[in-house]
DNA sequence: GAGGTTTTCCGATAAAACGTCGATTTTATA
DNA sequence: TATAAAATCGACGTTTTATCGGAAAACCTC
């Protein structure tokens, strides 16, 4: 926290960083939906009932083995119907995780409020991401198992997303730099792929084998090793 | 390593350890093949025809954009021939990272053997899982960006080769407590997520983003950290 | 090396899933 | 309530996956 005998250029950083980070999950958080939107609340409906749809039989039977004709009877409308929303189903996989990725990063600005310091905020953010896949299993499953990693995705609204994942990890290492319990003479980078890693990994394996049981807890075991593992780093 | 004095009991363990790790390695690397194989010479180069055309056809355009009739064409061969090798285009999918596996397992424990100690074979085997990576990039790209984490592929043969890929490292896990470089109050389970996790994550920002430009220099900076870092948690 | 058997290969075709289009119904609005 | 725009759907064409029966090649035995 900063004293107030720091002013000046300091306090100036100081506040440009807070700006820094607000405006950063503002950015985040609020992407631009896609350009074309529904005139009609009918319709605004039955794309809700798309994306449901989607969801559940996506996680149940994967993207390559669910059909859309499966798909759209779910949700309730034809299959020529489907298409005027979404011109294949490639298009349909890479937009179902798009919300409930909004609505992450909406939920965790609202946490981090409260936390002042870039460690506390990153304990946070790995322990939600990990509490959040929890609680949207359905979801994780389809981005963390079939979607994250495919090449495919580049240039989708939904690569962005995921690499703003990733943004906000490096936005917070490098303020843990500067905070001093982060090691300056790493990779920032490494240290990014080092924290996703894990929890990500401790994620993929609860989504394959359910274990561990209870994976708040692994998660927030996982989270606060690492970071002490980093703040090892540095007090020698 | 084992002193003199140190006999009887001790001895026997240690012996026990190195032939564990042996028969562990043994058991990897040379998993039965599938159950029908097939009898003529001509029908064993038709399926690796198969198997090297697949993989470049999976690796270019992905698995679900991939069509049987490209990868049969690419193989000189009939669509309904490749029917004869393989039901369906995911049992095909399943089985072509299998054989580079089994190198990878075959490998690697030959160069482990001059390493005495869990520590440098597990130093050994992240930098070689990296490094291997690189030096098969199309192999990897689908391994890592598109069949590791399906769910689909439990119960193949393939599911037990990646979950051999952990028992590796576990077995190493478990071995570093014992040798007192591994902190005894860490679940094993979760120290292995984090190692994987990091040097996957690792890999996979390459296969997307060529990031890290050398992969092979970033993969052992990583394992090195990833060690120094386990550690630092029992020396305090 | 001829005859018989098994293995491998392929063309034709069925089955399934994807995707399009024009006609029809519903909604918003004036 | 008339009209235009938006949304829906059934019918149909296309692409991809998968099957099957028979031809061709390899193998085996005498």
């Amino acid at each position: 926290m900063a004293t107030k005998e720091v002013v000046g250029e300091s306090e100036q950083i100081a506040s440009d960083t807070v700006s820094a980070w607000d405006s950063l999950l503002q950015e985040i958080a609020h992407r631009p939906k896609r350009a074309t939107e529904r005139k009609q609340d009918r319709a605004k409906r039955t794309e809700q009932q798309i994306l449901n749809a989607a969801l559940r039989v996506f996680a149940r039977d994967g993207i390559s083995r669910s059909r859309i004709a499966d798909i759209a009877a779910e949700a309730g409308i034809s299959t020529s119907t489907l298409y005027e929303y979404y011109k294949s189903k490639e298009d349909l996989a890479y937009d179902v995780p798009l919300s409930h990725l909004a609505e992450f990063f909406e939920s965790y600005h609202a946490n981090a409020a409260s936390r002042t310091s870039a460690r506390e905020r990153l304990l946070l953010y790995l322990v939600m991401s990990a509490d959040y896949a929890r609680e949207h299993a359905e979801w994780a499953r389809l981005l963390y198992l079939e979607i994250w990693p495919s090449v495919f995705v580049s240039d989708t609204e939904l690569r962005h997303s995921i690499d703003d994942f990733t943004r906000v990890i490096l936005f917070l290492v490098k303020e843990g730099v500067a905070e001093g319990w982060v090691s300056p003479d790493r990779n920032p980078y490494e240290t990014v792929a080092l924290l996703i890693g894990g929890v990500n990994q401790l994620i993929i394996t609860w989504l394959l084998y359910r274990k561990p049981k209870n994976l708040t807890r692994a998660g927030t075991e996982m989270a606060e090793r690492l970071i002490a593992m980093l703040e090892n780093e540095v007090r020698r």
